[in-house]
DNA sequence: CTGTTAGCGCTTTCAG
DNA sequence: CTGAAAGCGCTAACAG
């Protein structure tokens, strides 16, 4: 163990080879006790694994896999949060990674931005450098989802895509959240209840459009529908417009946190008391709900569950059992806006 | 091009060997075309990128990476965010992620939670399975950033390391905003300046502490401190302590936005008005900060440059380039409640 | 239970 | 400028 501190010299890692001279044995017992076969006597496995010890070998993954055509690792396949994804994208990596990685994967990160990095991610899991992917999220005007099916490769998705498909997902029940939320307004004694609604190219948000109506519909209500984009400000103009219709609305449903903020600074600057004049319940609860004033009611969408099972519908389906899409229960969280 | 529709059939990805027989050359040829390289004739070059083309050749990165022993892969090696740093990671992930991509690296996701995945982690670089690390955040009282820099393999870190180290990384001006935060609290002639005060053991709640003594110390003023943890009801905690204190303060600096938002909570339950009574103010800038009553004054950290200046950071190692540290300039917003 | 023997697909001298 | 040959380090039959 003689070194000296110029780091200059090649330490030459260690290859079966070297373990197995070291041991007395051949490779091929090497690789056995390594990849932990069972039929392997106990004395001269003990030799082998004090031998690795020694030497601190590690095997190659190249080598390895160039031979068993496997690369135990998988592909994250993230795109760009359009807005305020950034506590999705934080669980999605904690989680997912830390299932895979205790499940013995590796993680390969990959970014679908651009038509170019959709066609790097289809080549990289054509030439089965991954053994499966893990796609956040499906959305979009391409085909990706599709594509990446195509290869064999098992996928699977987090949210439900935009086009129905044979790949499983993952998603929250975002109808039943709007459900729970215009069911709470209602109980709330509100009958005149307006919609500050997303972009409806979101499955979520279609979603949560349609359990609202749909709850609307049970009690013979008409919907009051304003459309708006992803960020506060759009939230406050659909808002504002809702407010000025000749039918003023005593309680809005917003598909997003952001667009609830947004619409209860609208209220204010009208001068309505929230939840006196309006009620306000969001969807999501982001961090920034429960700091507003009054603290905002919403629907709570469980990030980490979502994460944890994405990483395990994928490794049912490494292991080739048979797989379907899951969708988690969402809670309203009632607060001091509603 | 003729196929049936059940996928059952293996399709035998073609090897240089496939590709050499259809361009009636030899599998060096096609090895040296598709690594551009100069030394082959125009027409043959040809030949082979078409016979590439139509085979929809792909090259096997194990073999490659196998004979060449390099990876053209890095590690972005994640510490789980103890609280509220979605923002960060989410940035970390896309911004790293896509610069390197550009590079032509292929990311790994690692994270590095506990003991025993240090120890991964650490043979992983060591099986030089990696051509770097992007180590994220370097905090915690484990010596896993020594350890990586010890294998020769380039390591950078985002955030200052708590121990002084070699190895170069990317920061913010936490001192520098802290300063600006509470040279504007003493410009609106406030000039008894609590503070509440995050974790000691976080390198950028020291340095945003020091710069904020340092300010008072300027100004011959006197110092007083609460200290909290890192949510917000720890915040108000500690800012009920600074209230009922004899010396009740006219302005708090928080040292993170989560802080600072309790302490506005805190303001409320005793009756005072932000900012009349009591100026608050926070850092980070992050979502929620925007979205309270009244809004926050903060300071605003840049994390999409960090994560840029990191990944840019690691190419220049990964170049051999000589590299050093880089301090990004922090930016006071000022809203409300100041 | 253990050793021998072939390669996996690719790059890289070394000749020609 | 191109081809032939020699492995990179490992696993997987196949014998023994």
């Amino acid at each position: 163990m003689k070194r000296n501190g110029l780091g200059a010299e090649r330490p030459k890692r260690p290859t079966l080879e070297t373990v197995a001279a070291r041991a007395g044995v051949s490779r091929a017992t090497v690789s056995r006790v390594v990849n932990g076969e069972a039929r392997v006597s106990p004395d001269v496995r003990a030799t082998v694994l004090r031998a690795v010890q020694e030497l601190g070998y590690v095997p190659n993954a190249a080598a390895r896999s160039l031979v068993t055509r496997r690369t135990d690792s998988v592909a994250l396949v993230l795109s760009v949060p359009r807005h305020g994804g950034e506590a999705l994208i934080s669980a999605v990596v904690q989680y997912v990674t830390s299932v895979l990685e205790g499940a013995g994967k590796q993680i390969t990160l990959m970014l679908a931005d651009t038509a170019e990095s959709h066609r790097r991610i289809v080549r990289h899991v054509e030439a089965r450098q991954v053994d499966g992917v893990v796609l956040v999220p499906p959305d979009g005007p391409d085909t990706l989802t599709e594509r990446l099916a195509r290869t064999g490769v098992p996928v699977v998705l987090l949210g439900k895509p935009a086009i129905a498909s044979l790949v499983p997902h993952v998603d929250v029940d975002n109808a039943g959240g709007a459900r729970a939320a215009t069911r709470h307004l209602l109980d709330r004694g509100r009958r005149r209840i307006g919609v500050v609604c997303g972009p409806m190219d979101l499955v979520a948000v279609q979603d949560r459009l349609n359990g609202h109506l749909a709850t609307l519909h049970e009690d013979g209500l008409r919907p009051m529908i304003a459309l708006a984009g992803l960020d506060g400000e759009s939230g406050a103009a659909a808002a504002r417009e809702l407010l000025s219709g000749g039918q003023a609305p005593d309680a809005v449903f917003a598909t997003s946190d952001e667009l609830a903020i947004g619409a209860m600074e609208a209220a204010r600057e009208r001068g309505l008391r929230v939840p006196e004049d309006l009620a306000v319940v969001g969807f999501g609860d982001i961090h920034a709900a429960s700091c507003t004033t009054p603290a905002l009611t919403t629907v709570r969408v469980p990030a980490a569950d979502q994460a944890l099972a994405l990483a395990r519908l994928l490794l049912s389906r490494l292991d080739g059992r048979h797989t379907s899409s899951v969708v988690l229960p969402t809670r309203l969280v009632v607060r001091a806006s509603t």
